[in-house]
DNA sequence: TTAATTGCTGCAAACGTTTTCGCAAACGTT
DNA sequence: AACGTTTGCGAAAACGTTTGCAGCAATTAA
């Protein structure tokens, strides 16, 4: 349609000071007339850059990854990437698969949240031998072998059962996710850290580990029959908090006059409940943010010897403490 | 490694039956041991064919679309295809952004639900255009141009309300998503169909559009303070049935008993409450499951020429009316 | 013996870009 | 007039695949 060559097309379409602008304004006419769009997959054959990010994640389910896509999202664009996100549906061997996906699709940096089957990272090192950075989040292996974005855990949870403690409860109940999770272990560690330090006698019976993702009710209530003289509860996360919410007012519990509540959370369910429901406030926003921002540090080859990100997750004071 | 040509090794490796079985398994066999992989970019250059579908959503927010993805990505991955995700955060222009994104990475089809700005379908056609297929989902323009996946939104409204009168309420208050949302007129005209059919008087303020996504407890609570005689409830969406519980709760209201309510739901949401809420259940997975199969069709060129595609959304009677 | 067939493999072009190198014309300087 | 410098552009290679075609050897048929 010029008359002129492919690499002077290319070159006035990215406003390169060889081409001269009258040339350069007539090729962006044509282009917009044409509809022309260049096509990425040769552009980053061409130049060994796909500007593309590979995200797996476990489940967006309904609380905190949505957030977590959403602070991964701004950065991501910001610095003119974009993202395939994948999810492993909490199995090891899908997320092996996407992880190889990954790599044929020449992404050039990968955030994970690991799946609850993940007993190690061995199956990451195939990234880092080909030079594609990777950086855990949430749902981390803390091993030192690649870097993490999280919470302490551990911190976090004695921050809340501690303060329950300072309320004057005594029998403090605790409910944890899935023992496979490192998160899980980690925060009942918090939890049992906090009564220790105040003295505070504790039993396995006080604590439940529920492996089901849903329709846990009955083993929930089971669960508060057998402690009845508890007085407060700390769950480790919003799924599990609604289910042990639901229990309690079934069981005719009144909170916070019966039964205290206190759980690590992204801040959206407690307010869905009355009284709201007061909570550690895991921003899953704060996380994307800081886990990308983190990985474009490591793809710009900035050296980074930090492994571990912890971001902070205040108190929420609300009513059912 | 193997002496043989890249011909050779291409034909190989996907078990062309031109390579005898020997070479194929030598060629398989270096090429795990050298950890090859195929370079998805070059290969969907040379094949016109890149595997890929774009899904474009308004804002994977806590209810409803991560079901979405979850049934896409069912199918998507069923068919040997991989899903790019990207959302419009509820923003025209960046929806268009995104369209001329999944041209670039030709895409061989998309899924959208449109932004709450976008007013009609005109920028879709440029993909049509270029031959790219289209299916919207949920938050849909019905218009005839392209095949559409959602519920009845007017239907599924009016049963629900039609079942709240025959439960015998008469004041029945509605609240609805932004005016925008042509699934928001919908949903509020099966509302007042219902009523009418019903021979109920109908009085404007009786209604509420609550455009802010969240914090409409203020308004919520006055639209309540203004309407004492009534004692039901319809919410169309989950969002806004849960600031409208909480604010119930707030005013001391018990339901059913001082107020009942029924929502169009996911199915999640309702059993975090108590008593659990009676809601027409919106399946979000069987919309993303239908939306992409359907998509496939197009791309395999089987022609169709059904539009509107409505999956059912039954009633699950439970504690709140 | 020759011709046709079969079985296996390689050559080279093509997909749509980017980029190195080089060239010609125009210009300015001695 | 001779020279160097700038300006504006094109030729061609390269990225990693796939694939039509051709070729060659071994086998079979005539």
């Amino acid at each position: 349609m010029t008359g002129l060559s492919t690499s002077t097309i290319s070159r006035a379409l990215k406003g390169h000071p060889d081409i001269s602008l009258s040339t350069r304004q007539k090729v962006n006419e044509v282009a917009k007339a044409l509809g022309y769009k260049p096509n990425l997959g040769a552009r980053s054959l061409r130049t060994q850059s796909s500007k593309l990010i590979g995200v797996i994640l476990p489940k967006v389910d309904t609380f905190f990854f949505p957030e977590v896509l959403e602070g991964i999202s701004e950065v991501v664009s910001k610095q003119g990437y974009y993202f395939i996100f994948l999810q492993s549906e909490n199995s090891f061997h899908k997320e092996d698969e996407l992880l190889e996906l990954c790599m044929q699709m020449s992404v050039e940096g990968v955030l994970i949240s690991l799946s609850v089957e993940t007993e190690n990272v061995d199956h990451l090192l195939k990234l880092k031998n080909n030079d594609i950075p990777v950086v855990l989040m949430d749902r981390v292996l803390e091993n030192g072998m690649f870097p993490c974005v999280n919470i302490n855990d551990a911190e976090v949870s004695f921050t809340a059962v501690d303060f329950l403690i300072k309320k004057g409860h005594r029998k403090i109940l605790g409910v944890f996710d899935d023992p496979r999770l490192e998160m899980s272990n980690l925060r009942e560690a918090g939890y049992l850290a906090a009564l220790e330090k105040n003295n505070i006698p504790f039993y396995e019976s006080q604590v439940l580990r529920v492996t089901v993702p849903k329709g846990a009710d009955a083993i929930i209530s089971q669960f508060l029959d057998n402690n009845k003289e508890a007085t407060a509860i700390f769950t480790m996360s919003d799924n599990i908090m609604v289910q042990v919410y639901h229990v309690l007012i079934n069981h005719g519990l009144s909170i916070p006059k019966d039964m205290a509540l206190i759980s690590i959370s992204d801040g959206k369910a407690p307010n869905y409940f009355h009284p709201n429901i007061t909570h550690m406030w895991h921003s899953g926003s704060e996380v994307g943010r800081t886990a990308s921002t983190l990985l474009f540090k490591y793809i710009k080859g900035e050296a980074l010897n930090d492994k571990y990100h912890y971001i902070p997750a205040p108190l929420q004071y609300l009513g059912s403490v």
